[in-house]
DNA sequence: ATACCGACCTGTCAGC
DNA sequence: TGCTGACAGGTCGGTA
């Protein structure tokens, strides 16, 4: 599911919602790998914190916790492919696959759900967590073309590797590839320095309206309170095999690069 | 070091 | 109606 604006939309509207609060209590049910680390660390790590913040680092969650006594610490969660954080009244019958659920000073619930598990969380101590690659929101034109210099793989996989670019997946990097008018199987490192800037702008000015938009519910992505995204509507190419280009009326084409199911347009995209 | 590919899970939907 | 297979927004680890 979730990608960068989708994370971003959840975990600003998690901040809104229950920041300042302290958890009460914390109860799990599933086992690992959902738990990078163990119920019974993480369960006296989060009882009696206050949540100071909630915000997003690449597709990670990261809520800020201050203990009751002790070094600041971070409870990260990454929601996978299917994972959804609500906040909930307690009364609300708990969905099937929820695995995590903190009851909060307010008398509400943070809620992790996950039917097919590929979500994770777990316990950051050592030092501020800065993700695995590069923000591709605030990455400079120069950075973002030293990311893919000399690299053999193709520029779409080369996108989703989060060691690179942190936060695109595989909409995003289909939808941005399209704006920038590149062919997905392009090698990366022979993509020419102002198609790479022209890369840059597409993939932020994508990012930022799927942002405004509140993400792209595809299937089942919800937000913070149950609600669905809308950038959905604005798809050019991800899911969209055999329509007209908007730009040109070519069907799009849909290939698997990277194990990955791929959009473009052939005319648009060369 | 880099790149490819299957594995990890459950749910849904199209086709027979 | 019910079965089967393909597919899904992600990431990891093993192998070439």
């Amino acid at each position: 599911v979730p990608e960068l604006p989708e994370v971003e939309t959840v975990a600003n509207g998690v901040h809104t919602r229950i920041a300042g609060e302290t958890v009460l209590d914390a109860t799990f049910s599933g086992l690992a790998p959902t738990f990078l680390t163990p119920p019974h660390i993480l369960g006296p790590a989060l009882i009696g914190a206050r949540i100071e913040g909630v915000r997003r680092v690449g597709k990670h969650i990261v809520c800020d916790l201050t203990p009751p006594a002790g070094e600041p610490t971070q409870f990260l969660v990454h929601l996978g492919m299917t994972g959804r954080l609500l906040v909930s009244q307690p009364e609300v019958p708990r969905p099937p696959h929820t695995h995590a659920a903190l009851a909060l000073s307010s008398g509400r619930e943070l809620r992790f759900i996950d039917p097919r598990r590929f979500g994770r969380l777990a316990l950051h101590t050592a030092g501020p967590f800065t993700g695995p690659g590069s923000e591709p929101l605030t990455i400079s034109p120069d950075e973002f073309a030293r990311l893919f210099r000399g690299r053999k793989l193709a520029i779409k996989p080369a996108l989703l590797h989060q060691g690179l670019l942190h936060g695109v997946g595989n909409i995003y990097a289909d939808e941005s590839l399209h704006l920038a008018r590149i062919r997905p199987s392009t090698p990366a490192g022979r993509i020419s320095r102002p198609r790479l800037d022209r890369l840059h702008g597409a993939l932020q000015s994508v990012l930022r309206q799927a942002i405004a938009l509140g993400g792209s519910s595809v299937s089942d992505y919800v937000d913070a309170e149950g609600h669905r995204g809308f950038f959905q509507l604005q798809h050019r190419v991800y899911a969209r095999t055999g329509l007209p280009c908007s730009t040109c009326s070519t069907p799009i084409r849909r290939v698997v690069l990277g194990g990955r199911s791929t959009h473009y347009c052939p005319r648009c995209q060369r």
